[in-house]
RNA sequence: CGGGGCGUAGCGCAGACUGGUAGCGCGCUUGAAUGGGGUUCAAGAGGUCGCGAGUUCAAAUCUCGCCGCCCCGACCA
């Protein structure tokens, strides 16, 4: 038991103006965290009760699955991640420090070159494998925007998880226990999870699974179809199968018209009166040195991480405006594929079979219309790459998609063999051949985690915590101080709740009942009990569960039967 | 990295244009009353006005530099 009196718990009135989200509000309002800097917090101690909860669980959970936790250190020498070319990749987020010898060391974003390296020396057999290694550990990633408190913070509580297989089967064995595992993990922190697939980005692998928490503040974009299970984050999402776009006029032949000053989709559109959707949006990219001419409708956008997929993984930087006129012979906004030479041209899938489309004449002030791309353009490579959005067909199904946000709280990869193979991490199977291991990895923002929660569980009043992660179980409320026999009453209850093991806070200050009340709705623990001078004198306490707010009265010898209805066991 | 905004008491803000040595609400301390949803009265404490230069008799206020924080954007032709 600890007496509100003797605790740390600074509740505040108002939230202080930076806080954006309701989550963030909520934690600094509640006293659990305070900042230091941008992206740097300090977890009050309410604040660290409830972060140990969300880390136990994570941890009963790891464990359950088997996976072995150790802890690596968050230094780490410049060379392990240049062994992997990740150093490079990296370089932007990784913040970095010299010791007195002038050595190089970097602040881990992320572990995979630790523990690879890790296992490279100390694993050599199949009969070593498959392990599953797991920390729960600070992570340090110098973002570009660190915001909305916890979310996206330089310095935030990871839980990070590799597993080592020899063989596909047992990679796959190994992905699918994280995979359950991740779930059970979400769910006993009360959250509801939306499972998408993902893009790898930098992590590199062949696929990948997101655990998302729909939130408006999410700050990643995600479709799921309204009919069937498919799921992805934006960056990734497909799209099925579309007819081909044929417009009016479709059989004349392409035809030049001045388009004076216009530039733009929109310009164009509303000058030749046609829809952005007949247009053949043209963009030029510098791939290694290189220009890209990339075809999407004009009426979408261009998914950058897909076209970099069909580039052969090479990231696409868009041209300035001389390379646009070096390769087009025009400013930019007059491009279009029609007589493009010495151009690798990408077009998107919807533009196959495009007739009567319009586009830029690759002359200033010109634009071509009654285009059709089969006839009037070299031939093309057709793939996707364009951002999915609501409205558009599943892939699997062919049912309309739906946009959502969510907050990406937990990630899973099959990483194959890159790292294994680049840091040695080697195994000798029964015949003695050697193998690189098969790598998983599989990371939970803990920091994230937590206020996710708070973000799905809130009301206008405060948080509504969750049992399992509740810095504590039970707020008993003395109503009014100056009334000693309900003061010796709360004293008793609290003492006995907690010889029965539950954990209990007892708001024993000398305030106003107003005042109590508020700060208990405020921090939100799962169950209150009000100790007042006028149930007390019919021999009862007043029980309020935070979650719907259900009130009853009780004796006090009947509230551990009346928890217990409510499923709250010590 | 680009643009915008802000930095005055723990939190929320005013004062700045028009320089004269800092104020309001909440919170905090003490006392009293009150005692079932942020009660009331009285008396207090608390500020290098982000930092450093400059202008001036005088700078929170004007000028310059720096630092920090927040928001938006980061090239979709």
């Amino acid at each position: 038991m600890i007496r509100w009196t003797e605790q740390c718990i600074p509740t505040l009135r108002n939230a202080p103006q930076d806080a954006e989200i309701a989550s963030h509000r909520w934690m600094l309002r509640a006293g659990l965290i305070r900042k230091l800097a941008g992206g740097l917090y300090t977890f009050l101690p309410l604040g660290l009760r409830a972060l140990r909860k969300v880390e136990r669980i994570v941890r009963e959970e790891m464990d359950r699955a088997g996976a072995l936790e150790l802890l690596m250190p968050a230094l780490h020498p410049r060379d392990i991640w240049e062994r992997t070319g990740r150093y490079e990749v990296l370089q932007e987020v990784m913040f970095k420090i010299h010791d007195r010898q002038d050595r190089e060391l970097v602040l881990g974003p992320t572990h995979e070159e630790i523990i690879t390296d890790l296992v490279a020396n100390e694993i050599q057999s199949y009969r070593q494998l498959p392990r599953n290694f797991y920390q729960i550990q600070t992570k340090f990633r110098d973002e570009i925007r660190p915001r909305f408190g916890l979310m996206r913070a330089k310095e935030f509580i990871m839980k990070d998880a590799y597993s080592f297989d020899v063989d596909d089967a047992g990679a796959t064995a190994s992905y699918r226990k994280m995979y359950e595992a991740y779930r059970r993990i979400f769910e006993r922190c009360g959250l509801r999870t939306r499972i998408v697939e993902a893009d790898t980005g930098a992590m590199g692998g062949q696929s990948s699974h997101e655990f998302m928490v729909l939130a408006e503040a999410g700050e990643d974009g995600l479709v799921e179809c309204s009919a069937c299970e498919y799921g992805a984050n934006l960056e990734r999402a497909e799209i099925g199968d579309q007819p081909p776009r044929v417009f009016a006029e479709a059989d004349k032949p392409a035809q030049a018209v001045p388009t004076p000053g216009r530039r733009t989709i929109v310009e164009v559109a509303a000058f030749l009166e046609v829809a952005p959707e007949q247009m053949i949006k043209t963009l030029i990219y510098q791939v290694d040195d290189q220009p890209v001419a990339v075809l999407v409708p004009g009426d979408r956008e261009v998914n950058e991480v897909k076209l970099a997929h069909a580039l052969a993984g090479v990231t696409p930087v868009l041209a300035n405006d001389a390379q646009v006129e070096a390769v087009t012979g025009a400013p930019p906004g007059f491009a279009g594929p029609c007589g493009l030479e010495n151009v690798r041209l990408l077009a998107d899938e919807r533009l196959h079979g495009l007739r009567g489309g319009v586009t830029g004449a690759n002359q200033v002030d010109t634009h071509l219309v009654h285009v059709d791309l089969e006839r009037d353009a070299a031939p093309l490579h057709y793939v996707d790459l364009v951002t999915a959005q609501a409205g558009d067909p599943c892939p699997r199904c062919g049912a309309p998609l739906q946009a959502k946000r969510g907050i990406e709280v937990g990630h899973v990869f099959k990483l194959g063999t890159k790292y294994s193979e680049k840091l040695g991490a080697l195994y000798l199977d029964e015949s003695g051949q050697q193998h690189p291991c098969i790598m998983g990895c599989y990371g939970i923002g803990v920091t994230r985690t937590l206020q996710s929660i708070i973000e799905q569980h809130h009301d206008a009043d405060g948080i509504l915590w969750p049992v399992g992660v509740a810095p504590y179980t039970v707020e008993v409320l003395i109503i009014n101080h100056a009334h000693a026999p309900a003061v010796a009453a709360g004293e008793q209850l609290a003492r006995v709740l907690t010889e029965a093991g539950l954990e209990v806070l007892l708001d024993d200050r000398d305030e106003r009942p107003g005042v109590k009340f508020k700060d208990a709705d405020l921090i939100g623990l799962p169950v209150r009990i009000g100790i007042g001078e006028k149930s007390l004198a019919r021999g009862m306490v007043e029980m309020k569960r935070r979650t719907d707010g259900e009130v009853t009265e009780c004796p006090p010898q009947d509230v551990l039967k009346t928890l217990a209805a409510w499923g709250i066991a010590p």
